[in-house]
DNA sequence: AACTTCTTTAAGGTTTCTTTAAGGTTTGCC
DNA sequence: GGCAAACCTTAAAGAAACCTTAAAGAAGTT
């Protein structure tokens, strides 16, 4: 699966490539605009994540000509926060998704996988096991027993993450990158808040589940007793 | 592993030497930044540590010198105590990660391993073994028999040095130099005290594992009679 | 526009860990 | 034995880290 990055931002572009080649994508990075279409003329791409802003040629320009050109690549356009009307523009020219700056890494890679999934490939089951509990990563139904509850996104996220790391304490510093990203301004507070949030639906659940602080260290999931 | 460090003041890029040699790490210095940058562009480095004050040339400059030239060596910088705006500095023109002066030793060998590692890597078991007893360095749970106590993170890092060091006494200061960092204003005393609670602990586990003391030298794991 | 639901902020409280400090004990040496 | 240095132990003060809650803010819906 091969991905062009079209973004001027040297650090941004790196920080990306490193995350997607972590998770088997081959990647390559144009620096302008010129450069990047020229790459997504090859129509090699299995993906193109384009920024708006760019030297030479901007990203909605690029968009437009590739899809004269019946290029039909899926495209991820990058966009500055607050940058709504960009992202009209974006939408309307063809563009499949779009992702404001910053963004985390987790969702960057969910709507990689969601587009560049086959058409008749067969829907996976999103649900999530420990012990009593079950969690639908997709449904946000967390389950035990004869008893649900609904979580939010973010409670859904974080749980996901403890369960996937069962056997190793996940620090504020993991869940805040995956679930904010890079660069947020998000405090461990944050954080704390969500973890008193699934405590009480657990126990609402009476799931023998709970989450351990170990402090200065981070959450782990353990089983009552 | 080739690391580089680029730092003026001689004793500390010594002593980081020192110990990146004894982690096995094969190690050059650079004592300023002009120097430094010339060794980097090299390209044959697998991490670069990287001082802001420097001369000739300063840190943050090398930094996206490097990142211009597509060097995407991870890098971590050094600053410090307190300079906010040079943190923020770093990680906008690429920097994977700093670290503030004084800083302990084993903070730096686990961020420099989690920087040089490499995608899929298998996640470790955390748990070390020393005759009857099991310490997770994750969970911070020390195991022996049937029973269990939670240690303190400080306890555990200590517990973790003298297992690492099984047949070796360790001094009081290596202990201070591995929690605290180099210049720390730390007594003998505090380790004297941790060193009472885990022998409280190791006891109450009924363990037949002990604390020996060897006067004027340091402390060394044992197994009793 | 009112409503609902989710996310973030903020504050105060609680718990736990770390450090301090002081007095006691052991050890080796003269 | 007497002394000093090194070490041990303990309690309590101090400092972090963490928890919880309520309410404000944002986003999406009806």
């Amino acid at each position: 699966m091969r991905i062009l990055i079209v973004e001027d931002q040297g650090n941004l572009a790196e920080a990306l490539a490193q995350i997607l080649k972590k998770n088997n994508y081959t990647v390559d990075i144009a620096n302008d605009g010129e450069t990047g279409l020229d790459n997504a003329l090859s129509d090699i791409y299995d993906l193109i994540i384009l920024d708006i802003m760019l030297p030479k040629i901007d990203g909605i320009t690029i968009l437009r000509h590739l899809r004269k050109e019946k290029i039909v690549t899926p495209i991820i356009m990058l966009t500055a926060k607050g940058e709504i009307s960009d992202k009209v523009k974006g939408l309307d020219s063809g563009a499949d998704d779009y992702l404001a700056k910053p963004f985390a890494t987790e969702e960057l890679l969910a709507r990689i996988r969601a587009m560049t999934r086959r058409k008749g490939e067969i829907i996976e089951d999103n649900t999530l096991t420990f012990d009593d509990i079950q969690l639908n990563t997709s449904s946000l139904k967390l389950t035990s027993g004869e008893r649900e509850v609904k979580l939010t996104l973010k409670e859904s996220e974080i749980l996901e993450i403890l369960i996937n790391r069962r056997n190793i304490a996940t620090s504020k510093e993991i869940i805040i990158e995956k679930l904010w990203g890079f660069d947020a301004e998000v405090e461990h507070n944050h954080v704390e808040v969500y973890i008193s949030f699934l405590r009480k639906k657990l126990s609402f659940l009476a799931s023998r589940v709970i989450i351990n602080t170990i402090r200065g260290v981070g959450y782990m999931l353990e089983v009552k007793e």
